[in-house]
RNA sequence: GGCGGCAUAGCCAAGUGGUAAGGCAGCGGUCUGCAAAACCGUUAUACACCGGUUCGAAUCCGGUUGCCGCCUCCA
Protein backbone atom coordinates (compact mmCIF):
# COMPACT_ATOMS: atom_id res chain seq x y z
CA UNK A 1 0.00 0.00 0.00
CA UNK A 2 1.26 2.52 -1.15
CA UNK A 3 0.32 6.68 -1.17
CA UNK A 4 1.25 7.12 -4.60
CA UNK A 5 -0.21 9.77 -6.89
CA UNK A 6 0.38 10.22 -10.61
CA UNK A 7 -1.41 13.22 -12.47
CA UNK A 8 -3.45 10.66 -15.72
CA UNK A 9 -3.83 12.70 -18.30
CA UNK A 10 -7.40 10.67 -19.29
CA UNK A 11 -8.79 12.59 -16.21
CA UNK A 12 -7.15 15.33 -16.55
CA UNK A 13 -6.34 14.63 -12.52
CA UNK A 14 -3.56 13.48 -10.15
CA UNK A 15 -5.28 9.64 -8.89
CA UNK A 16 -3.97 7.67 -6.42
CA UNK A 17 -2.54 4.58 -8.31
CA UNK A 18 -3.77 1.56 -7.86
CA UNK A 19 -2.37 -1.35 -9.83
CA UNK A 20 -4.68 -4.19 -11.23
CA UNK A 21 -2.80 -6.91 -9.73
CA UNK A 22 -1.66 -6.24 -6.35
CA UNK A 23 1.96 -5.59 -6.35
CA UNK A 24 2.76 -5.72 -9.87
CA UNK A 25 2.49 -2.69 -12.87
CA UNK A 26 2.54 -3.13 -16.02
CA UNK A 27 3.83 -0.32 -18.32
CA UNK A 28 4.37 0.55 -21.91
CA UNK A 29 5.94 3.56 -22.90
CA UNK A 30 6.39 4.35 -26.79
CA UNK A 31 9.97 4.19 -27.92
CA UNK A 32 11.39 5.79 -30.96
CA UNK A 33 10.81 5.78 -34.43
CA UNK A 34 14.63 4.70 -35.34
CA UNK A 35 14.82 6.29 -38.94
CA UNK A 36 17.04 9.05 -37.47
CA UNK A 37 19.31 9.58 -34.43
CA UNK A 38 18.55 10.18 -31.22
CA UNK A 39 17.66 13.99 -29.49
CA UNK A 40 17.24 15.51 -26.97
CA UNK A 41 13.58 14.92 -26.44
CA UNK A 42 13.99 10.94 -27.33
CA UNK A 43 15.96 11.46 -23.82
CA UNK A 44 14.34 13.20 -21.74
CA UNK A 45 11.29 10.52 -22.34
CA UNK A 46 13.42 7.49 -21.90
CA UNK A 47 14.88 9.16 -18.84
CA UNK A 48 11.44 10.55 -16.85
CA UNK A 49 10.16 6.68 -17.70
CA UNK A 50 13.55 4.75 -16.83
CA UNK A 51 13.08 6.47 -12.98
CA UNK A 52 9.44 6.23 -12.92
CA UNK A 53 9.94 2.55 -13.67
CA UNK A 54 13.00 2.27 -10.93
CA UNK A 55 10.87 4.45 -8.45
CA UNK A 56 8.19 1.60 -8.62
CA UNK A 57 10.69 -0.91 -8.18
CA UNK A 58 11.96 0.78 -5.40
CA UNK A 59 8.83 0.71 -3.43
CA UNK A 60 8.23 -2.53 -3.87
CA UNK A 61 6.20 -3.01 -7.36
CA UNK A 62 7.16 -5.87 -9.68
CA UNK A 63 7.32 -3.94 -12.49
CA UNK A 64 6.98 -5.24 -16.39
CA UNK A 65 8.48 -2.41 -18.27
CA UNK A 66 7.29 -2.47 -21.99
CA UNK A 67 9.54 -0.29 -24.79
CA UNK A 68 9.18 -0.79 -28.29
CA UNK A 69 10.81 0.19 -31.25
CA UNK A 70 8.60 1.23 -34.38
CA UNK A 71 10.83 -0.12 -37.39
CA UNK A 72 7.87 0.20 -39.73
CA UNK A 73 6.76 2.96 -41.23
CA UNK A 74 6.82 5.83 -43.73
CA UNK A 75 10.03 8.24 -42.98
CA UNK A 76 12.16 4.94 -42.27
CA UNK A 77 11.08 3.67 -46.17
CA UNK A 78 11.80 7.03 -47.23
CA UNK A 79 14.93 7.65 -45.33
CA UNK A 80 16.39 4.40 -46.09
CA UNK A 81 15.19 5.14 -49.85
CA UNK A 82 17.60 8.32 -49.48
CA UNK A 83 20.79 6.36 -48.21
CA UNK A 84 20.28 3.46 -50.40
CA UNK A 85 20.35 1.10 -48.03
CA UNK A 86 17.48 -1.40 -46.84
CA UNK A 87 14.87 -0.31 -43.90
CA UNK A 88 16.47 -3.71 -41.82
CA UNK A 89 19.73 -2.05 -42.10
CA UNK A 90 18.75 1.67 -41.20
CA UNK A 91 16.87 0.69 -38.42
CA UNK A 92 19.21 -1.49 -37.37
CA UNK A 93 21.75 0.91 -37.44
CA UNK A 94 19.85 2.99 -35.09
CA UNK A 95 18.83 0.34 -32.62
CA UNK A 96 22.42 -0.32 -31.57
CA UNK A 97 22.89 3.95 -31.75
CA UNK A 98 20.03 4.22 -29.60
CA UNK A 99 21.42 0.99 -26.74
CA UNK A 100 25.13 3.08 -26.93
CA UNK A 101 22.97 6.22 -26.10
CA UNK A 102 21.00 4.80 -23.46
CA UNK A 103 24.00 2.79 -21.67
CA UNK A 104 25.52 5.87 -21.40
CA UNK A 105 23.10 7.62 -19.73
CA UNK A 106 22.75 5.01 -17.20
CA UNK A 107 19.20 4.61 -18.60
CA UNK A 108 17.81 0.22 -17.55
CA UNK A 109 16.89 -2.01 -20.52
CA UNK A 110 13.24 -2.35 -20.13
CA UNK A 111 11.67 -5.79 -19.60
CA UNK A 112 10.53 -6.64 -23.25
CA UNK A 113 11.89 -4.64 -25.68
CA UNK A 114 9.68 -5.62 -28.99
CA UNK A 115 10.15 -4.32 -32.37
CA UNK A 116 7.32 -3.60 -34.62
CA UNK A 117 8.43 -6.44 -37.70
CA UNK A 118 8.43 -8.74 -34.74
CA UNK A 119 4.89 -8.91 -34.10
CA UNK A 120 2.96 -8.52 -37.77
CA UNK A 121 1.10 -11.44 -36.73
CA UNK A 122 -0.53 -10.07 -33.71
CA UNK A 123 -0.78 -6.56 -35.97
CA UNK A 124 -2.97 -8.61 -38.10
CA UNK A 125 -4.57 -10.28 -35.66
CA UNK A 126 -6.08 -6.53 -34.01
CA UNK A 127 -6.86 -5.28 -37.31
CA UNK A 128 -9.05 -8.25 -38.39
CA UNK A 129 -11.22 -7.87 -35.20
CA UNK A 130 -11.64 -4.32 -36.15
CA UNK A 131 -12.79 -5.22 -39.16
CA UNK A 132 -15.14 -7.94 -37.63
CA UNK A 133 -16.29 -5.73 -35.29
CA UNK A 134 -17.06 -3.23 -37.96
CA UNK A 135 -14.67 -0.81 -36.68
CA UNK A 136 -12.29 -0.82 -39.85
CA UNK A 137 -13.04 -1.31 -43.31
CA UNK A 138 -10.67 -2.14 -46.34
CA UNK A 139 -10.48 0.20 -49.44
CA UNK A 140 -8.46 -0.24 -52.03
CA UNK A 141 -5.62 -2.06 -50.50
CA UNK A 142 -5.82 -0.22 -47.64
CA UNK A 143 -7.47 -0.81 -44.45
CA UNK A 144 -9.05 1.66 -42.14
CA UNK A 145 -10.00 2.66 -39.02
CA UNK A 146 -13.37 4.20 -39.19
CA UNK A 147 -13.56 6.40 -36.32
CA UNK A 148 -17.41 7.61 -36.20
CA UNK A 149 -17.62 3.47 -35.03
CA UNK A 150 -15.64 4.71 -31.81
CA UNK A 151 -18.26 6.58 -29.40
CA UNK A 152 -15.50 7.38 -27.14
CA UNK A 153 -13.11 9.01 -30.07
CA UNK A 154 -11.26 11.93 -28.47
CA UNK A 155 -11.76 11.23 -24.88
CA UNK A 156 -7.92 11.31 -24.19
CA UNK A 157 -6.86 14.39 -25.89
CA UNK A 158 -10.30 16.15 -25.12
CA UNK A 159 -11.30 16.86 -28.94
CA UNK A 160 -14.41 16.14 -30.47
CA UNK A 161 -14.89 14.88 -34.12
CA UNK A 162 -17.04 17.56 -34.87
CA UNK A 163 -14.76 20.32 -33.99
CA UNK A 164 -11.81 18.89 -34.88
CA UNK A 165 -12.53 19.02 -38.79
CA UNK A 166 -13.35 22.80 -38.94
CA UNK A 167 -9.67 24.29 -38.79
CA UNK A 168 -7.65 20.74 -39.18
CA UNK A 169 -5.46 20.34 -42.10
CA UNK A 170 -5.72 16.49 -42.97
CA UNK A 171 -4.47 15.29 -45.83
CA UNK A 172 -7.62 14.25 -48.06
CA UNK A 173 -7.54 10.73 -48.70
CA UNK A 174 -10.29 9.83 -51.17
CA UNK A 175 -10.51 6.09 -50.17
CA UNK A 176 -11.46 7.46 -46.44
CA UNK A 177 -15.20 7.89 -45.33
CA UNK A 178 -13.73 10.77 -42.29
CA UNK A 179 -11.10 12.39 -43.07
CA UNK A 180 -9.85 11.79 -39.44
CA UNK A 181 -9.77 7.51 -40.65
CA UNK A 182 -6.09 6.52 -40.28
CA UNK A 183 -4.37 3.70 -41.33
CA UNK A 184 -4.22 0.40 -39.96
CA UNK A 185 -2.97 -1.62 -43.05
CA UNK A 186 -1.01 0.57 -45.78
CA UNK A 187 -1.36 -1.99 -49.12
CA UNK A 188 2.17 -2.72 -50.57
CA UNK A 189 3.93 -0.59 -53.12
CA UNK A 190 7.12 -1.69 -55.17
CA UNK A 191 10.39 -2.07 -53.20
CA UNK A 192 9.13 -1.48 -49.63
CA UNK A 193 9.10 -4.18 -47.04
CA UNK A 194 5.79 -6.21 -47.01
CA UNK A 195 4.11 -8.95 -45.59
CA UNK A 196 0.95 -11.34 -46.88
CA UNK A 197 -2.12 -10.57 -44.93
CA UNK A 198 -6.01 -11.05 -45.20
CA UNK A 199 -6.42 -7.64 -47.59
CA UNK A 200 -2.76 -8.58 -49.52
CA UNK A 201 0.46 -7.82 -48.90
CA UNK A 202 1.16 -4.75 -47.20
CA UNK A 203 3.04 -3.13 -44.09
CA UNK A 204 1.05 -2.13 -40.68
CA UNK A 205 0.22 1.61 -40.18
CA UNK A 206 1.36 3.61 -37.20
CA UNK A 207 -0.12 3.22 -33.79
CA UNK A 208 -1.43 -0.40 -34.43
CA UNK A 209 2.09 -1.59 -34.06
CA UNK A 210 1.56 -0.23 -30.35
CA UNK A 211 -2.18 -1.45 -29.38
CA UNK A 212 -0.71 -4.76 -30.90
CA UNK A 213 2.44 -5.14 -28.94
CA UNK A 214 1.11 -3.68 -25.57
CA UNK A 215 -1.28 -6.47 -25.57
CA UNK A 216 0.77 -9.23 -26.42
CA UNK A 217 3.19 -8.42 -23.45
CA UNK A 218 0.74 -7.07 -21.02
CA UNK A 219 -2.30 -8.05 -21.97
CA UNK A 220 -5.56 -6.50 -22.48
CA UNK A 221 -5.86 -3.89 -19.48
CA UNK A 222 -2.67 -2.58 -18.10
CA UNK A 223 -1.85 -0.03 -15.72
CA UNK A 224 0.23 2.64 -16.90
CA UNK A 225 0.82 3.80 -20.94
CA UNK A 226 3.49 6.64 -21.26
CA UNK A 227 5.49 8.56 -23.97
CA UNK A 228 5.46 12.61 -24.93
CA UNK A 229 3.06 15.24 -25.10
CA UNK A 230 3.00 15.51 -28.42
CA UNK A 231 2.17 11.52 -28.81
CA UNK A 232 -1.22 12.62 -26.83
CA UNK A 233 -3.19 13.30 -30.26
CA UNK A 234 -3.07 11.37 -32.88
CA UNK A 235 -1.42 8.46 -31.41
CA UNK A 236 -2.05 7.37 -28.13
CA UNK A 237 -5.80 8.39 -29.40
CA UNK A 238 -5.67 5.82 -31.94
CA UNK A 239 -3.85 3.71 -29.59
CA UNK A 240 -7.11 3.48 -27.00
CA UNK A 241 -9.63 3.59 -30.49
CA UNK A 242 -7.53 0.32 -31.58
CA UNK A 243 -7.60 -1.38 -28.38
CA UNK A 244 -11.19 -1.06 -27.14
CA UNK A 245 -12.60 -1.46 -30.10
CA UNK A 246 -10.94 -4.34 -30.84
CA UNK A 247 -11.22 -5.85 -26.98
CA UNK A 248 -14.01 -4.03 -26.18
CA UNK A 249 -13.10 -3.25 -22.18
CA UNK A 250 -10.70 -0.42 -21.17
CA UNK A 251 -7.48 -0.57 -21.97
CA UNK A 252 -4.78 1.44 -20.11
CA UNK A 253 -5.40 3.15 -16.59
CA UNK A 254 -2.98 6.12 -16.17
CA UNK A 255 -1.81 7.72 -19.39
CA UNK A 256 1.09 9.51 -18.75
CA UNK A 257 2.76 12.55 -20.70
CA UNK A 258 6.14 14.00 -20.58
CA UNK A 259 6.43 17.58 -21.65
CA UNK A 260 8.93 19.14 -24.05
CA UNK A 261 12.23 20.28 -24.13
CA UNK A 262 13.52 23.41 -25.51
CA UNK A 263 16.17 24.95 -26.74
CA UNK A 264 17.24 28.43 -25.68
CA UNK A 265 13.64 29.26 -25.75
CA UNK A 266 13.24 27.89 -28.88
CA UNK A 267 11.11 24.89 -29.71
CA UNK A 268 13.24 22.33 -30.87
CA UNK A 269 12.84 21.49 -34.76
CA UNK A 270 14.08 20.76 -38.15
CA UNK A 271 13.55 23.72 -39.62
CA UNK A 272 15.07 25.72 -37.23
CA UNK A 273 18.04 23.57 -37.44
CA UNK A 274 18.15 23.31 -33.66
CA UNK A 275 17.91 19.90 -33.33
CA UNK A 276 20.25 18.52 -30.36
CA UNK A 277 21.22 15.30 -30.72
CA UNK A 278 22.45 12.97 -27.47
CA UNK A 279 25.25 12.38 -28.88
CA UNK A 280 26.57 15.69 -29.15
CA UNK A 281 25.54 16.47 -25.89
CA UNK A 282 27.59 14.12 -24.21
CA UNK A 283 30.50 14.93 -26.09
CA UNK A 284 30.34 18.04 -23.80
CA UNK A 285 28.65 17.20 -20.55
CA UNK A 286 28.39 14.34 -18.34
CA UNK A 287 25.87 11.94 -18.47
CA UNK A 288 25.04 12.63 -14.99
CA UNK A 289 24.77 16.26 -15.68
CA UNK A 290 21.93 15.86 -17.93
CA UNK A 291 19.82 13.43 -15.67
CA UNK A 292 19.94 16.12 -12.99
CA UNK A 293 19.27 18.73 -15.32
CA UNK A 294 16.50 16.56 -16.89
CA UNK A 295 14.98 15.49 -13.36
CA UNK A 296 15.66 19.21 -12.44
CA UNK A 297 12.18 19.80 -13.69
CA UNK A 298 8.62 18.01 -13.05
CA UNK A 299 8.47 15.89 -16.05
CA UNK A 300 4.93 17.50 -17.02
CA UNK A 301 6.64 21.21 -17.85
CA UNK A 302 8.53 22.10 -20.60
CA UNK A 303 12.46 22.56 -20.06
CA UNK A 304 15.01 24.70 -21.92
CA UNK A 305 17.80 23.38 -23.09
CA UNK A 306 20.50 25.96 -22.21
CA UNK A 307 24.63 25.56 -21.56
CA UNK A 308 23.84 27.52 -18.08
CA UNK A 309 21.30 24.74 -16.91
CA UNK A 310 23.81 22.12 -17.99
CA UNK A 311 26.81 23.50 -15.89
CA UNK A 312 24.83 24.46 -13.09
CA UNK A 313 23.54 20.42 -13.07
CA UNK A 314 27.09 19.15 -13.83
CA UNK A 315 28.20 21.58 -10.18
CA UNK A 316 25.26 20.05 -8.69
CA UNK A 317 26.28 16.32 -9.47
CA UNK A 318 29.80 17.54 -8.16
CA UNK A 319 28.89 19.08 -5.34
CA UNK A 320 26.94 15.52 -4.38
CA UNK A 321 29.89 13.87 -5.30
CA UNK A 322 32.22 15.71 -3.27
CA UNK A 323 29.96 15.13 -0.13
CA UNK A 324 30.23 11.28 -0.77
CA UNK A 325 33.75 11.84 -0.60
CA UNK A 326 33.99 13.63 2.26
CA UNK A 327 31.86 11.27 4.36
CA UNK A 328 33.84 8.11 2.81
CA UNK A 329 37.01 10.19 3.92
CA UNK A 330 35.83 10.88 7.73
CA UNK A 331 34.10 7.30 8.14
CA UNK A 332 36.04 4.96 5.45
CA UNK A 333 34.26 4.45 2.08
CA UNK A 334 32.10 1.13 3.34
CA UNK A 335 28.80 0.46 1.91
CA UNK A 336 27.08 -1.10 4.60
CA UNK A 337 23.68 -1.67 4.06
CA UNK A 338 21.71 0.41 6.65
CA UNK A 339 17.68 0.50 6.77
CA UNK A 340 15.80 3.81 5.02
CA UNK A 341 16.75 6.50 7.11
CA UNK A 342 14.53 10.17 7.21
CA UNK A 343 15.95 11.06 3.98
CA UNK A 344 15.05 8.65 1.75
CA UNK A 345 11.35 8.89 3.63
CA UNK A 346 11.20 12.38 2.24
CA UNK A 347 12.41 11.79 -1.13
CA UNK A 348 9.75 9.04 -1.35
CA UNK A 349 6.75 11.84 -0.58
CA UNK A 350 8.27 13.85 -3.06
CA UNK A 351 8.23 10.90 -5.85
CA UNK A 352 4.90 9.95 -4.21
CA UNK A 353 3.51 13.51 -5.66
CA UNK A 354 3.02 12.40 -9.65
CA UNK A 355 7.10 11.62 -9.27
CA UNK A 356 8.80 14.90 -7.95
CA UNK A 357 12.39 14.54 -8.99
CA UNK A 358 12.52 18.25 -8.54
CA UNK A 359 11.59 18.50 -5.35
CA UNK A 360 13.32 14.99 -4.59
CA UNK A 361 17.02 17.01 -5.75
CA UNK A 362 16.02 19.47 -3.69
CA UNK A 363 15.63 17.68 -1.03
CA UNK A 364 19.38 16.14 -1.95
CA UNK A 365 20.74 19.20 -1.69
CA UNK A 366 19.42 20.90 1.45
CA UNK A 367 21.17 17.57 2.89
CA UNK A 368 23.70 17.81 1.80
CA UNK A 369 23.95 21.46 2.90
CA UNK A 370 23.05 20.32 6.55
CA UNK A 371 25.94 17.49 7.03
CA UNK A 372 28.56 19.29 5.27
CA UNK A 373 28.21 21.77 8.51
CA UNK A 374 27.59 18.89 10.77
CA UNK A 375 30.81 17.75 9.40
CA UNK A 376 32.18 21.25 10.43
CA UNK A 377 31.59 21.24 13.65
CA UNK A 378 32.66 17.61 14.66
CA UNK A 379 35.82 17.61 12.99
CA UNK A 380 38.01 14.86 13.09
CA UNK A 381 36.00 12.58 15.49
CA UNK A 382 32.48 12.15 15.04
CA UNK A 383 30.47 11.09 18.45
CA UNK A 384 28.23 8.13 17.88
CA UNK A 385 25.04 9.91 16.92
CA UNK A 386 26.69 12.37 14.43
CA UNK A 387 28.27 8.71 12.85
CA UNK A 388 25.20 7.01 12.86
CA UNK A 389 23.60 10.21 10.78
CA UNK A 390 25.78 9.85 8.15
CA UNK A 391 25.98 6.44 7.59
CA UNK A 392 22.19 6.71 7.17
CA UNK A 393 22.45 9.28 4.65
CA UNK A 394 25.24 8.01 2.75
CA UNK A 395 22.89 5.22 2.24
CA UNK A 396 19.66 7.16 1.62
CA UNK A 397 22.43 9.41 -0.68
CA UNK A 398 22.68 5.87 -2.27
CA UNK A 399 19.41 4.53 -2.57
CA UNK A 400 17.85 8.06 -4.17
CA UNK A 401 21.04 7.78 -6.73
CA UNK A 402 19.91 4.25 -7.62
CA UNK A 403 16.23 6.03 -8.48
CA UNK A 404 17.83 8.64 -10.37
CA UNK A 405 20.55 7.36 -12.10
CA UNK A 406 23.00 8.69 -10.78
CA UNK A 407 25.82 8.53 -8.10
CA UNK A 408 26.96 5.43 -10.27
CA UNK A 409 30.77 6.08 -9.50
CA UNK A 410 32.75 6.07 -6.80
CA UNK A 411 33.50 9.80 -6.41
CA UNK A 412 37.14 9.04 -5.93
CA UNK A 413 36.69 7.48 -9.51
CA UNK A 414 34.35 10.22 -10.58
CA UNK A 415 36.74 13.12 -9.83
CA UNK A 416 39.52 11.13 -11.44
CA UNK A 417 37.92 10.49 -14.52
CA UNK A 418 36.99 14.46 -14.83
CA UNK A 419 40.21 15.58 -14.41
CA UNK A 420 41.78 13.07 -16.95
CA UNK A 421 39.16 14.01 -19.28
CA UNK A 422 40.10 17.85 -18.68
CA UNK A 423 43.76 17.03 -18.37
CA UNK A 424 43.52 15.74 -22.04
CA UNK A 425 41.52 17.95 -23.17
CA UNK A 426 43.67 20.90 -22.17
CA UNK A 427 46.74 19.25 -23.19
CA UNK A 428 48.30 19.83 -19.44
CA UNK A 429 51.43 17.79 -18.32
CA UNK A 430 50.96 16.54 -14.68
CA UNK A 431 55.03 16.54 -14.13
CA UNK A 432 55.38 20.39 -15.17
CA UNK A 433 52.42 20.99 -12.56
CA UNK A 434 53.59 19.21 -9.58
CA UNK A 435 56.74 20.66 -10.06
CA UNK A 436 55.39 23.71 -9.82
CA UNK A 437 53.86 22.84 -6.69
CA UNK A 438 56.90 21.39 -5.44
CA UNK A 439 58.66 24.94 -6.09
CA UNK A 440 55.58 26.73 -4.81
CA UNK A 441 55.90 24.86 -1.54
CA UNK A 442 59.61 25.38 -0.64
CA UNK A 443 58.57 29.16 -1.41
CA UNK A 444 55.71 29.41 1.33
CA UNK A 445 57.73 27.21 3.75
CA UNK A 446 59.97 30.73 3.52
CA UNK A 447 57.19 32.70 4.02
CA UNK A 448 57.79 33.88 0.29
CA UNK A 449 54.44 34.57 -0.61
CA UNK A 450 55.42 36.71 -3.56
CA UNK A 451 56.99 33.65 -5.00
CA UNK A 452 54.36 31.62 -4.13
CA UNK A 453 51.22 33.63 -5.40
CA UNK A 454 53.02 34.00 -8.95
CA UNK A 455 53.41 30.36 -9.62
CA UNK A 456 49.94 30.47 -8.44
CA UNK A 457 49.40 33.16 -11.26
CA UNK A 458 51.02 30.97 -13.87
CA UNK A 459 49.36 28.17 -12.82
CA UNK A 460 46.48 29.46 -12.87
CA UNK A 461 46.89 30.95 -16.59
CA UNK A 462 47.34 27.06 -17.65
CA UNK A 463 44.06 26.76 -15.78
CA UNK A 464 45.09 24.50 -12.99
CA UNK A 465 43.95 25.70 -9.44
CA UNK A 466 45.14 25.74 -5.89
CA UNK A 467 44.21 24.67 -2.91
CA UNK A 468 46.15 24.66 0.12
CA UNK A 469 44.88 22.12 2.61
CA UNK A 470 46.16 21.16 5.92
CA UNK A 471 47.83 18.03 4.56
CA UNK A 472 49.13 19.96 1.66
CA UNK A 473 48.32 21.02 -1.98
CA UNK A 474 45.55 19.77 -3.72
CA UNK A 475 45.10 21.33 -7.55
CA UNK A 476 42.59 20.59 -10.32
CA UNK A 477 41.70 21.50 -13.66
CA UNK A 478 39.57 24.56 -14.11
CA UNK A 479 36.19 24.13 -16.02
CA UNK A 480 36.07 24.83 -19.38
CA UNK A 481 34.40 28.78 -19.47
CA UNK A 482 32.10 28.35 -22.50
C1' G B 1 -11.25 28.44 -35.31
C1' G B 2 -11.09 24.15 -31.52
C1' C B 3 -8.50 21.87 -27.24
C1' G B 4 -4.82 22.17 -23.47
C1' G B 5 -0.86 24.26 -20.64
C1' C B 6 2.15 28.00 -18.36
C1' A B 7 3.12 33.01 -15.82
C1' U B 8 6.94 32.41 -8.44
C1' A B 9 13.38 36.80 -6.66
C1' G B 10 19.07 38.68 -11.32
C1' C B 11 18.67 33.50 -13.62
C1' C B 12 16.79 28.16 -13.12
C1' A B 13 13.05 26.00 -10.14
C1' A B 14 9.51 23.29 -6.14
C1' G B 15 5.18 24.51 -3.88
C1' U B 16 -0.39 19.33 -1.75
C1' G B 17 -5.76 26.77 1.49
C1' G B 18 -2.68 28.43 6.79
C1' U B 19 1.31 32.36 5.87
C1' A B 20 7.17 31.36 0.01
C1' A B 21 11.96 24.11 -0.92
C1' G B 22 16.36 23.88 -3.52
C1' G B 23 20.23 25.36 -7.08
C1' C B 24 23.21 29.18 -9.67
C1' A B 25 24.92 34.14 -9.49
C1' G B 26 25.53 38.46 -5.80
C1' C B 27 26.72 40.60 -1.05
C1' G B 28 28.64 40.08 4.20
C1' G B 29 31.35 36.56 7.29
C1' U B 30 34.27 31.89 9.25
C1' C B 31 38.71 29.50 7.53
C1' U B 32 43.46 30.94 4.85
C1' G B 33 49.97 34.33 4.64
C1' C B 34 46.55 35.85 0.68
C1' A B 35 43.46 32.75 -2.11
C1' A B 36 40.71 28.36 -3.42
C1' A B 37 37.42 24.75 -1.53
C1' A B 38 33.86 24.08 2.27
C1' C B 39 30.58 26.19 5.63
C1' C B 40 27.50 30.24 7.93
C1' G B 41 24.41 34.57 7.21
C1' U B 42 21.80 37.48 3.64
C1' U B 43 18.81 38.21 -1.09
C1' A B 44 10.37 37.67 -3.17
C1' U B 45 5.41 42.59 2.50
C1' A B 46 5.35 38.56 -1.73
C1' C B 47 3.89 34.51 -6.25
C1' A B 48 1.46 38.51 -14.33
C1' C B 49 -3.03 41.90 -13.60
C1' C B 50 -8.28 42.76 -11.78
C1' G B 51 -12.23 40.94 -9.06
C1' G B 52 -14.58 36.91 -6.02
C1' U B 53 -15.07 32.63 -2.33
C1' U B 54 -12.80 31.87 2.59
C1' C B 55 -11.19 33.33 9.36
C1' G B 56 -7.14 32.64 5.85
C1' A B 57 -5.09 31.73 -1.38
C1' A B 58 0.84 31.48 -4.98
C1' U B 59 -2.58 27.47 -4.16
C1' C B 60 -10.05 27.46 -5.39
C1' C B 61 -13.63 30.45 -8.90
C1' G B 62 -14.48 34.35 -12.81
C1' G B 63 -12.29 37.87 -16.03
C1' U B 64 -7.84 40.46 -18.41
C1' U B 65 -2.97 40.38 -20.48
C1' G B 66 1.32 37.74 -22.15
C1' C B 67 3.88 33.27 -23.63
C1' C B 68 3.68 28.25 -25.34
C1' G B 69 1.99 23.50 -27.14
C1' C B 70 -1.40 20.27 -29.81
C1' C B 71 -5.09 19.98 -33.82
C1' U B 72 0.11 17.57 -39.70
C1' C B 73 5.51 13.45 -38.86
C1' C B 74 7.47 14.38 -33.95
C1' A B 75 9.74 12.35 -27.15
Amino acid sequence: MTNLKIYNTLTRKKETFEPIKPGKVGIYVCGPTVYDACHIGHARSVVVFDVIVRYLRAIGYEVTYVRNFTDVDDKIINRAGELGISTQELSERHIKEFYEEMDALNVERATIEPKATDHIEEIIEVIERLVLRGHAYEAGGDVFFAVETFKDYGKLSGRRLDEMQAGARVEIDEKKRNPFDFVLWKGAKPGEPMWDSPWGKGRPGWHIECSAMSTRFLGYHFDIHGGGKDLIFPHHENEIAQSEGALGEQFVNFWVHNGFVKIDQEKMSKSLGNFLVIKEILKQYHPEALRVFLLSNHYRSPVDFTHQSMVEAGDGIEKIYAFQQRIDGLLGPSRNEQGPGPLWENFCRAMDDDFNTARGIGLVFETVRQLNRLMDDIGERPGQQDQARLVSTRADLMRIGDVLGILTEAPDKFFEQKQADLLERKGIDIAVVERRIADRARAREQKDWAEADRIRDELSAMDILIEDRAGGTNWKVSKPKD
